[in-house]
DNA sequence: CTTGACTCTATAGTAACTATAGAGTTTAAA
DNA sequence: TTTAAACTCTATAGTTACTATAGAGTCAAG
C-alpha cells in the first residue's frame, strides 16, 4: 500500500509518517517504480504501536528504545519496566506542579472582580508588586 | 545599568532579555556609546512582571496583551479577568488529562513484572495489540 | 598594551510535528 | 489521447520559549 492508505488505516497524517521515517521509527523497505513508498501490514502494526506509545506521552526517543528492545525478544524486560516507572514519576510530578499552579491562579483570580479599571485590577497589582513565591 | 546587571537583578539570562526585546516584551530605550543596551529601574520592574507571568505559565503573547492593557489604566479590567479564567480552565483540563494518563500508565505497568523476557513483557504486549482507547 | 570580562549581531538547535512550494506520478474521465 | 484531479516526492520553514554557539567589538584593570 502507498503512504496515503497507511495514513488512513492508522489515522496518522502523511507528513507524520514521513517524519517518523526520518526519525528512524519506521523504515520504508520498498519503493514503487515512480519512487512512491510502499508498506505492508507489518508497517501498519508498527505505526499503531508508535501511536499507542504517543498516546502515553512517551517521547520519540523512548519509543525508539522500545522498538529496539522488541527486536531482542529473549532479553530481560526490566528496562521497559524502568522506563515506565520513570515516566509515571514524571507525570506525577507534572500533575503536582499543575495543581499548585492552579491554586495560585485561582487565588490570584479572587483578588479581582468585574467592574474594575485596569488601575484597580487586583491581578495586575499582584503581578506588578514583588512576589516571593517559588514554583 | 547594562544588560548583565539587569540579568543578575532579575535572575534572568542575558540571552532571554535580548529575546524578550526581539519579541517586543521589553524595549531598550537607550544605548551607550559602544552600542551597549542601557536599562533603568522601570526595566527591572517590567522584567519582573514578565517573570511573574511566566511563573504562571502565561504565554509571551498573553503577557504582551497584559502589558498593553497596563498602558491604559482607565480601561475596564474584564479582559484580564477573562484571560485568567481561560488560563485556569486550560490548566484544569491538562490536569485531568494527566490524571487519566497516569492511571493508564499505572495499569499498564501492573501488567508486567520483573524477571520476564521482552517476549513475555506485559507492557509491550499491550502496546502491540490493538487498543481502543481515547485520550 | 594586553588580558579578561563583558557586550554586540546573527545563526542554529531543541520536540514533534504542521504547512508550504515546486516538481513528478498515477488514475479516471472526456 | 489528452487532460485534469488526486496523489506522491523532496526540501524547507514555521511553531514555542528559550539556549548555545561563532566571530566580532568594547571597556576596565594591571
Amino acid at each position: 500500500m502507498k503512504i496515503g492508505e497507511l495514513a488512513k488505516k492508522t489515522d496518522c497524517s502523511v507528513q507524520t509518517i514521513r517524519y517518523y521515517e526520518k526519525e528512524q521509527l519506521l523504515c520504508t523497505t520498498q519503493r514503487s517504480d515512480g519512487n512512491f513508498r510502499l508498506y505492508d501490514e507489518a508497517a501498519v502494526e508498527q505505526l499503531l504501536f508508535i501511536k499507542h506509545c504517543r498516546n502515553l506521552d512517551l517521547s520519540l526517543s523512548e519509543i525508539r528504545q522500545l522498538l529496539t528492545l522488541k527486536r531482542s525478544p529473549g532479553a530481560q524486560c526490566d528496562q521497559v519496566n524502568r522506563m515506565m516507572d520513570t515516566h509515571i514519576q514524571q507525570v506525577e510530578t507534572r500533575i503536582q506542579e499543575l495543581v499548585q499552579l492552579r491554586e495560585h491562579l485561582k487565588s490570584l483570580r479572587r483578588s479581582c472582580s468585574s467592574e474594575r479599571t485596569i488601575e484597580q485590577c487586583g491581578i495586575l497589582q499582584t503581578l506588578t508588586t514583588n512576589q516571593h513565591q517559588k514554583r
